[in-house]
DNA sequence: TACTAATAGTTGTTATGCTAAAAGAAAAAT
DNA sequence: ATTTTTCTTTTAGCATAACAACTATTAGTA
């Protein structure tokens, strides 16, 4: 392989990342939606799993502890979640949608797949075949635990 | 195409750029260099272009000018780089290496090319044009001159 | 020439990403 | 049963990302 052509990978990938999270960020805000795009993905991720622990929803949406917990603080201001003690372990938490962020789920939903899919013009199934074996790959190849 | 299928696209992008940036990150602490990910892109860039301002710097990152104000300031203070006079136009800055830039450049751009390249184990020449393609479609389609 | 618009750079604010480290609790080991 | 280890969450600190507002300067136009 040739190094020199591959070694810019890494801008094409961040800046493609940057640009799908600014567009939706921009689609909500030009929908009066409140929330940012982490915010949306924590609720989404909720309404989708019942019972999940900070852990838990971190892992689903790929985000560390820390940041998770800030999340959760602010939509906790918003009044989409609110936290609740666990049955049977006293260091955990379970997040629970409120009926605010329900509806904020049921409602946004469809909203949100709508505009996701602008990425996809000009696009075929087989290249969003590509696309996630590819970016699959290289994060397996970057594993932590391969270091 | 199924919305369904292509709604968790930004999910495997985002973590996928995330974890490339945090090898990286991982392999400069390693190799005791004092950089950050995007400090390193700055120093690249400006050792392959002369007589850059803060805007053309931004742009040939790929980020916004007060992030690049920013990260300057951060190399200014590390001693890599400096801010210089333009000759015509007094709103602009030059950019330029200090000796110490042009040494960092010089010795680390072999080694960031070859632990770059661990994320393409596994893949081919043809996955590396299918990922620059979709990418940069992808990138086209959300294009903010379009919305 | 004088006025207006556009550009380059900086600063402020909020959110997120990462690391390290703390506190409290549970699990494992002796 | 006590000690040690591990796990869950939170806090703190730094860097980056996006956006808005501001200053200084230049360019465009009447």
């Amino acid at each position: 392989m040739l190094k020199e052509k591959f070694n810019q990978y890494s801008f094409v990938l961040d800046r493609t990342a940057r640009r799908v999270k600014q567009f939706a960020q921009s689609a909500f805000v030009e929908n009066g939606i409140d929330l940012t795009v982490d915010q949306w993905s924590v609720i989404k991720t909720l309404y989708e799993h019942e019972d999940l622990t900070h852990k838990d929803l971190a892992d689903l949406c790929g985000k560390d502890q820390p940041t998770m917990t800030r999340i959760i603080d602010l939509l906790i201001k918003k009044g989409s979640v609110q936290r609740v003690e666990h049955p049977t372990d006293r260091r955990s938490l379970h997040i629970q949608l409120t009926e605010v962020g329900k509806d904020q789920a049921k409602n946004l939903a469809p909203l949100v797949k709508e505009f996701r899919m602008q990425a996809w013009e000009n696009l075929t199934d087989e290249d969003f075949e590509h696309f996630s074996r590819i970016l699959n790959t290289i994060y397996n190849n970057l594993d932590k635990k391969k270091i």
